[in-house]
RNA sequence: GCAGGAGUGGCGGAAUGGCAGACGCAUCAGACUCAAAAUCUGACGUAGGUGACUAUGUGUGGGUUCAAGUCCCAUCUCCUGCACCA
């Protein structure tokens, strides 16, 4: 009798035996594989069983790699850990963030070590650190001397509660992405990344990733590019011409009004003494409203400047409006407006009785008493000069030529993506490295100056004023110019959260380097990351901005590749009971603590696969763990019962074996994790059955315990050295499959009448066609009556025969 | 509104167009035990039958096919993303 399994012993054992002697190391000549996981924000909370889940995926992934190639496994871990949350504990406390920050990294970094993954701590980084910070502003200083980097006066997303500006993509329904307040505008000047210059090559290169193809569209529809041509049109009485931008210049004719943002430099010099009271309260009242409340607006809004345009094609009068439909960042902040081909438009029209025109036919006709604006770019032009008789979808291609070739405009394209908004008001984030002098403007601080520290400050509080907390330390803002030397100010803005982020993948492979962010060397031997595995909530955040500084990155020659993440894989959430997310404030958060104290780190890891597909979200039920517990206390008592078995593998047993190994690397391959468990489950069941009957041998022992090593490391090289091992499992090599020996010799085959199953036999796997329908009919004895209309063999599964 | 994903036992979930419900949880019965736990064996969609079995069954309604959870059309529900981008 084996001795029983005791989690808690052999788990310790081999986690010392590991430290001792590592299992991954790089020789020179192993191929590298890098395995990353989204670093974690280190928060008080500590980690639960949904952290767990993406950082066992990863581990099993890397482990698998290790074992099936022999690669170098590079599986770094460190801590993103600027930002709010250690800011405002620090406001409420009064507790340095710096401080709290460490102790809660001291935390995490033990519930991480409780996963056994094959982290390697030398490579750790830490965005706070002024070793790393150095490095993100470094980036800045060089983004600020290629142009990148540019200050700029306008209306901002502004949290009122975060007290600080955002960007684009932090802003989600029209509230804060951190606090879920309601985003309003704010006039501020502000650092400026222009992202848009990238625009074109983040949409194209998304083609070369080997990422979830909801990731891609995401990102794809962020950018949001779109085809059109920009159209300007006089203003009536004004030298001033109004550009607008469309998607849909074949519609030209049918434009009836122009409608422009209130917030277009143009709007209030439009008004005439008759409107000039209207519009200026209408241009003050948008500008008071916050997102929200414009996008929760039913209705549409406007007010009428007294104005018109003409349009340059037709000469038409039409009268220029303006309304906060109308985006002022997007295009030209002003709009030609058809109402009968284009939604916004029509409903705008019908509220303020403004002419509809028609101009493509409709099912070749023109529509009476339109309740809807026709929106397709298909059927005739009418009612449009020149263009009348052209098919609308062509037109849609060949007009902005030719509106260009008349020089009433120009064909271009437009992004949705904006610049990115880079200022924070906060305290917590790296110091923004610029010095602002009287006589030479802004002036990066010079390289051999960074990190440019973070100062002690002695409030914490965000000023709300639109300046960061730093703003208040006269002597840390006065300085002087690095150019001139006279007396300067420095920027007291700080860096949002994702700069760090942007880069930090790069520094681990040389997170030592005090010359160089990363040394080319380096780079080329262990960069990019070949797989990325982490929660799909950054899908247009961090991965966004990371494939940024990327290719930012290799265009100043840096490093050689422009895409950071070779492959990502996002896994689902782990959630409490009915899908609710995990959350203190809702009471259900479950700690991997107590059950890695029960059932051990091994039980744990293999039931955080078992509980659903790994890209889905998961319910989690305690209860379910019971059952992988008895799964690897099973296998434990087989290997070690037979341990010492001298039997010889039949036949049979070689092709037990074989599909083993085939089935669970397929499963692995295709990322099916949870089917990978059930498979060795099922496995482990046959094994049991068999060894009770005929015995097992020990090289298929050997099998399951290789097999299992990246799932559950600490029984596996147990058990791989009660097999009488003397080298560590994960030296061992990923066994393959013999295809022959999986071959059945016999196969079960359903005979059906009329597509239901009547009966089963067994017939050799080399009949023929007619010898297996032959066993069929026969099978089916005197059930077989009437005419037999058509028979279907599908060899090795089904016989079907149609009646009448 | 637009785009994407999903709907299968009491539960989590399996099924290259080929015997639906693998694997596990829970439940029930049996063995072992003085007893319980653990372990082992078995049953376990629904309806009917003592029974081998029969019928029925993958959100709903149609269709294609010898054969549909899987493909096509329509429809309902839920989830995710985007949302006045002209």
């Amino acid at each position: 009798m084996a001795i029983p399994y005791n989690h808690r012993e052999i788990e310790e054992k081999w986690r010392k035996e590991w430290e001792a002697h590592p299992v991954n190391i790089d020789d020179g000549k192993k191929p590298k594989y890098y395995c990353l996981d989204m670093f974690p924000y280190p928060s008080g909370k500590g980690l639960h069983v949904g952290h767990w889940r993406g950082y066992v995926i990863s581990d099993v992934w890397s482990r698998y790699k290790m074992l099936n190639g022999g690669h170098y496994i590079i599986h770094p871990m460190g801590w993103d850990a600027f930002g709010l949350p250690a800011e405002n504990f620090a406001i409420k406390m009064g507790v340095h963030p710096a401080k709290s920050t460490a102790e809660n990294i001291a935390n995490i970094k033990s519930q991480i070590n409780q996963i056994a993954a094959l982290y390697d701590w030398d490579m750790e980084v830490n965005t706070t650190d002024p070793e790393f910070y150095r490095w993100t502003q470094w980036i800045f200083v060089k983004m600020f001397q290629e142009g990148l980097a540019y200050e700029k006066e306008m209306p901002i997303n502004w949290c009122p509660s975060c007290k600080t500006g955002l960007a684009n993509e932090e802003v989600v329904n029209g509230k804060c992405e951190r606090c879920n307040s309601d985003v309003t505008k704010k006039n501020l000047k502000q650092w400026m990344l222009k992202i848009t210059k990238y625009a074109d090559r983040l949409l194209a290169d998304l083609d070369k990733l080997d990422w979830p193809e909801k990731v891609k569209k995401m990102q794809a529809d962020w950018i949001g590019k779109s085809y059109g041509a920009e159209v300007d049109f006089p203003v009536e009485g004004k030298e001033e011409k109004i550009t607008v931008y469309t998607t849909r210049p074949d519609t030209l004719y049918g434009a009836t009004f122009m409608v422009l943002a209130p917030e277009h430099a143009m709007a209030a010099a439009l008004s005439v003494p008759e409107t000039k009271d209207a519009v200026e309260r209408y241009i003050y009242e948008a500008s008071l409203k916050s997102n929200v409340d414009r996008l929760q607006d039913k209705e549409k809004t406007g007010v009428f400047t007294g104005s018109y345009a003409i349009n340059p094609l037709n000469g038409a009068r039409v009268p220029i409006w303006l309304s906060d439909y109308v985006l002022a960042d997007y295009g030209t902040g002003a709009i030609m407006c058809v109402p009968a081909h284009d939604d916004r438009d029509f409903e705008f029209a019908k509220k303020f009785q403004i002419p509809i025109v028609q101009v493509i036919a409709k099912d070749g006709k023109e529509i009476e008493n339109m309740t809807e604006a026709y929106t397709e770019a298909s059927g005739v032009m009418i009612n449009s000069g020149e263009w009348n008789g052209m098919e609308s979808a062509v037109l849609k291609k060949e007009a902005p030529v030719m509106i260009e070739k008349r020089g009433l405009g120009r064909k271009t394209v437009n992004y949705k993506l904006r610049d990115w908004v880079f200022s924070r008001q906060r305290y917590w984030g790296e110091p923004i490295p610029i010095i602002h002098c009287p006589k030479c403007g802004c002036v990066p601080v010079p390289e051999e100056e960074l990190p440019l520290l973070l100062p002690e400050v002695e409030s914490y509080q965000p000023t709300g004023t639109g300046e960061s907390p730093l703003a208040a330390i006269e002597e840390w803002v006065n300085t002087t110019c690095p150019v001139c030397g006279e007396p300067a100010r420095r920027e007291t803005n700080t860096m949002p959260q994702w700069a760090g982020s942007s880069w930090y993948f790069l520094r681990y492979v040389d997170n030592k380097n005090d010359k160089e962010l990363v040394s080319r060397e380096k780079a080329d031997k262990y960069l990019p990351v070949d797989m990325y595995i982490g929660g799909v909530e950054h899908a247009v955040l961090h991965l966004l901005y990371s494939r940024f500084y990327t290719k930012f990155l290799h265009d100043i020659g840096v490093i050689d590749f422009d895409e950071p993440f070779v492959k990502l894989f996002n896994q689902g959430m782990i959630t409490g009971k009915n899908g609710v997310k995990m959350a203190k404030s809702k009471g259900n958060v479950v700690s991997p603590d107590d059950l890695v104290r029960d059932y051990g780190c091994d039980s744990l890891r293999i039931y955080e696969l078992f509980v659903g597909p790994p890209e889905l979200d998961s319910e989690w039920d305690d209860r379910g763990i019971d059952g992988v517990y008895r799964f690897l206390t099973r296998l434990w008592k087989l290997v070690l019962d037979h341990k010492d078995t001298q039997t010889k593998a039949s036949k049979e047993m070689l092709k037990v074996r074989n599909r083993m190994i085939h089935d669970i690397t397929q499963r692995l391959e295709n990322f099916s994790l949870n089917t990978v468990i059930s498979g060795f489950m099922e496995y482990n069941n046959k094994m049991i059955e068999m060894a009770r009957t005929e015995g097992i041998d020990r090289e298929t022992l050997k099998t399951v315990v290789v097999l299992l090593a990246p799932f559950a490391p600490h029984i596996s090289e147990e058990l791989w050295r009660a097999l009488g091992e003397e080298t560590s499992v994960f030296h061992a090599t990923w066994p393959e499959a013999d295809k022959e020996a999986m071959a059945d010799t016999e196969k079960e085959v359903a005979v059906q009448i009329n597509g239901k199953t009547r009966a089963v036999i067994r017939i050799p796997a080399d009949s023929t066609r007619e010898e297996a329908i032959a066993a069929g009919k026969e099978a089916l004895g005197n059930r077989l009556s009437g005419n037999v209309v058509k028979e279907v063999y599908v060899p090795g599964r089904i016989i079907n025969i149609v009646m009448k």
